[in-house]
DNA sequence: GTCTATAGGCAGATAGAC
DNA sequence: GTCTATCTGCCTATAGAC
């Protein structure tokens, strides 16, 4: 195993155990085992603790923004959207067991305070912007192409917090159908590109 | 300072700790501080931590017990939803501050697992029923009603996390404007009582 | 670059004087 | 009932052999 895949199976493991058991409960012998790196190790990759958390959320925002560009490639924002539905959808059992990994950052992140907390919050001030974005591009306003924004990712994380808390995705799902028929319903007048 | 009065001030210290900085996060060295409470003593009252986390929870559950029993006083289901939001809108700033106490011990419960996440869930259980009873009263069907409890309560939640996240209320007075418009737009026929 | 051993600090919990 | 002193264990981080 070369050096740097060596660097990425503990910002990998660190990503799982973090949204797993939460950032604050995963110490760096759980990380160094799970990667199965001796402990000692890891800090010839990362010189501290927070090296290593940063490092995974810039691998987090790193993954988002990819999956989103797949989704800028689609034609029309309506099937934009409905990409990030559907991919929300691919995850419903992912969240009903361990929650969202940006959710769960976040919240954890407001609690301690300190430089996590804006790069948590990056990933979710990214979400917000891309989906007004869409909304802009059919022609809402940009006031209610926010609000729209916000209530898609308010949504979203609300229903996967009760689908975690109850361990049941019959949350998530309704969040879904309630997304769906809103994207249905809206008029598709107006849109550019 | 009578003995039970100090075993009061430690779950009162404890819950505005864990609320304000998480509860992974609050040590008993920090809670007896903020009790003025030598770190010793606190042992006399609480064998272990889990006994003080679980006094906390009950004394939570125990209050918003208390508040929706002063909502069930109210003439009409509507009313009392109103008196719901009304309650929401009172702590908008503390939620921006520090997030929601019930999810954000949900969420930290879901991930360190154990007792823990049973007592954390039973707020949101019992909220939930709440909300339910009310929309059948209004005349929905069982399905729709228990659907219109999550949609508030998972709404409620995830503005939360973003107003908190980004230190910005708009996102709950977002989702309160909506709340408010919904409930006035809703059908008053077929009220029970 | 890799790994073992361990320092140093802080957490939960207990012993025992008062 | 109250409080100080302290034990034990885990965590981050480092020293230093290989």
């Amino acid at each position: 195993m070369a050096g740097t895949e060596k660097r990425g199976s503990l910002i990998r493991a660190a990503d799982s155990l973090f949204h797993r058991n939460g950032f604050e409960h995963t110490s760096i012998a759980d990380i160094a085992a799970a990667a199965r790196v001796p402990l000692g190790n890891v800090y010839y990759y990362f010189k501290t603790r927070g090296e290593l958390v940063r490092s995974v959320t810039d691998h987090r925002l790193a993954s988002v923004r990819a999956r989103r560009a797949e989704w800028d490639a689609l034609a029309s924002p309506r099937d934009r959207l409905l990409a990030y539905v559907k991919s929300f959808e691919n995850r419903i059992d992912e969240f009903t067991a361990h929650g969202c990994p940006a959710g769960g950052l976040c919240l954890e992140a407001n609690k301690v305070g300190g430089p996590i907390a804006r790069d948590a919050a990056s990933v979710f001030r990214e979400s917000l912007q891309w989906l007004g974005t869409q909304f802009r591009a059919m022609g809402l306003s940009d006031r209610q192409a926010r609000a729209n924004a916000a209530q898609i990712l308010s949504g979203r994380q609300g229903s996967v917090l009760l689908a975690n808390t109850f361990k049941d995705p019959k949350f998530i799902r309704l969040e879904i159908a309630r997304l769906k028929k809103w994207l249905g319903d809206m008029p598709a007048g107006n849109e550019r590109k």
